[in-house]
DNA sequence: CAATTTTACGAAAACGATTGCGTTTTTTGC
DNA sequence: GCAAAAAACGCAATCGTTTTCGTAAAATTG
């Protein structure tokens, strides 16, 4: 019924415990008859050695820590999956704490990592924005941190991102060359750096066409779904509704479709729409939606590579401080000309 | 730099470390000035009880894990949410397994929760059959399980699900009652449970019509996407093509809209669709997609709860065998008639 | 064959928190 | 004022592993 432990094991085949344990850490100091012994006993009472105990001595943990805004989010789900097989790989166990974009939950989450429970982290940080710079928390541990999509810019730790200004920028040429005239960004909040990358490749896309940007069409969205709503409601249903939208977030490219159907907007003929989004129905919407997706499950498992380097030592010297994948465009009808 | 334990407080205030760790779990032994000076210090240098430390000690930690099939799939990221969001309020952490549908994972998780490194799992079994019924490994580690939607009948846990029968019943009276004659039920695994309550309330509600079951058209998917895709393909071009078709998991109605999408056949007008799915964008197909969507979030809510009364011997004298939540039938365009 | 090295193992001290029990001090009761 | 009870705290064992160090016995060397 108890699980097995060294001392049974060692009772068992009346040697000491120390034994027991360099055996099956194949210690030099063991023999090749010993080993064998202890080994097939190990196997056969489904020995598995205490981690709390070796975690206490050996202070480490074979666990990671995934802070994450939220799990029901394609890109995150899919990161989160990627993350997952390396670390399976890498035989060790993943914590998911969950912020749900607040502050409070995201302070809690990393105050859970000051103990020792976990060898290393991997975050994505939350839309609301801190005064107090609680991130500093992270650098007060002193375990590897590796930071990815939603980076903090002003912290020392290696970056995984895609390249949004690119992207964004090549969204809205997109849109420009679809012959959109009055294009809205519905971007997120200011302080991620991801949003301001997206927006900068938004406004100088315009530029680089002689439009120039109407502060009226560029919106920055909150996590309230209902407002977001509302916000969308009111810009389509306003006196100078845009032509084209750049949604640098999946959600509100869904609730903008949701509008347009409310609002019996044709999409593409009377407004055009482009997404970041990971939607696997990107392409069954009616009409399909352009995306720019990017390689989330890649995200994720880069990111866990580079952590696992950073916790065991290895290969430290070419880990680069910024790794950037590229999203890919992909045109359809929602953008069709 | 390195976290503060019991000694570093103890050193401090000039007192015991059996004082301190008293103090701080609010002993009747220790007077409250004591503890008032002890939890301010503690406080002061962000001190966090060692996990290790008291897992080893307490033989408690503080987690639970979560073995599921994928992550990428709207069910289970939804089901997460819930779990994590319940967790999260109860103070416990949450290890993620993942077994893509495979055993050898499955078993691999399984055996990782021998050593005690957590207090109870939720699970969701994976869709590889298997023979030598490695599940009674759960029976053996002797810590509390819940299973959930994709449950074992033959252990005594308890089960959340949601009523699979009834509404695989109504799902296929509702294209009977959309004028479909020849309905096709795309299902799972044979030995999934939840598979085969679906699959008998299809056949069920077709005998009620007086319709009898075509074997030819009752089809069981694996998890290779390709073959899935080929199956569904040759279903839709062969000489007996069915009007109406019944998915019971959310990847095969979406393939099945793919090739729809190949073979130009018109949703609803030539072929009808519906679908178990908790899929976000449904109502934005084109055309929309009737659904059987299951209250993913609450069965992971409620399985989690249901985990924290046995690891916690709360109220365990009514803990339901098998709590059966409602999927509701929305109606859409793809099976308008 | 004595001296030295190698091989194979055991004893014991950590790791940090918890807790039963013993000890000291203070308070209470009569 | 003195015994008994209560309050407040410390000692030390314990959880299971890991690892350093010590020490027999065996093997090797010249």
């Amino acid at each position: 019924m108890k699980p097995a432990n060294l001392k049974t094991l060692a009772l068992e085949l009346n040697i000491s415990i120390s034994t027991v344990s360099k055996a099956l850490r194949d210690s030099y100091e063991i023999s090749e008859e010993t080993k064998k012994k202890v080994k097939a006993l190990a196997e056969k009472l489904n020995y598995q050695p205490n981690p709390f105990a070796s975690g206490l001595r050996k202070k480490s943990s074979k666990t990671i820590a995934v802070i994450i805004p939220e799990i029901s989010n394609n890109f995150f789900t899919l990161a989160m999956d990627g993350i997952q097989i390396i670390a399976q790989e890498m035989g060790y166990h993943v914590l998911t704490y969950l912020t749900h974009e607040t502050l409070l939950n995201e302070i809690a989450s990393l105050n859970h990592l000051r103990s020792g429970r976990v060898d290393g982290v991997l975050m994505s940080i939350c839309s609301e924005p801190s005064n107090n710079g609680h991130l500093e928390i992270l650098n007060e541990i002193g375990i590897p941190v590796v930071f990815f999509d939603r980076v903090d810019e002003n912290l020392p730790f290696p970056k995984v991102t895609t390249d949004d200004y690119e992207s964004a920028f090549k969204a809205t040429q997109h849109l420009i060359d679809a012959n959109c005239q009055k294009i809205a960004f519905l971007g997120g909040p200011r302080h991620l750096s991801i949003m301001n990358k997206r927006r900068n490749g938004f406004i100088n896309a315009l530029e680089k066409n002689n439009i120039k940007a109407n502060p009226e069409l560029i919106i920055d969205f909150g996590t309230d779904n209902t407002a977001n709503m509302q916000i969308i409601h009111q810009l389509l249903e306003g006196p100078n509704p845009p032509d084209g939208i750049f949604s640098a977030m999946e959600k509100l490219a869904i609730n903008t479709y949701d509008i347009c159907y409310q609002l019996q907007l044709k999409i593409p003929e009377e407004i055009k729409i482009i997404s970041f989004s990971n939607l696997r129905t990107a392409s069954l919407l009616g009409p399909s939606l352009t995306t720019i997706t990017q390689p989330a499950f890649e995200i994720g498992r880069e990111a866990a590579a580079i952590l696992f380097r950073l916790i065991e030592k290895k290969q430290l010297n070419d880990i680069p401080e910024k790794t950037v994948l590229k999203s890919t465009l992909i045109a359809r009808k929602s953008t069709f000309y």
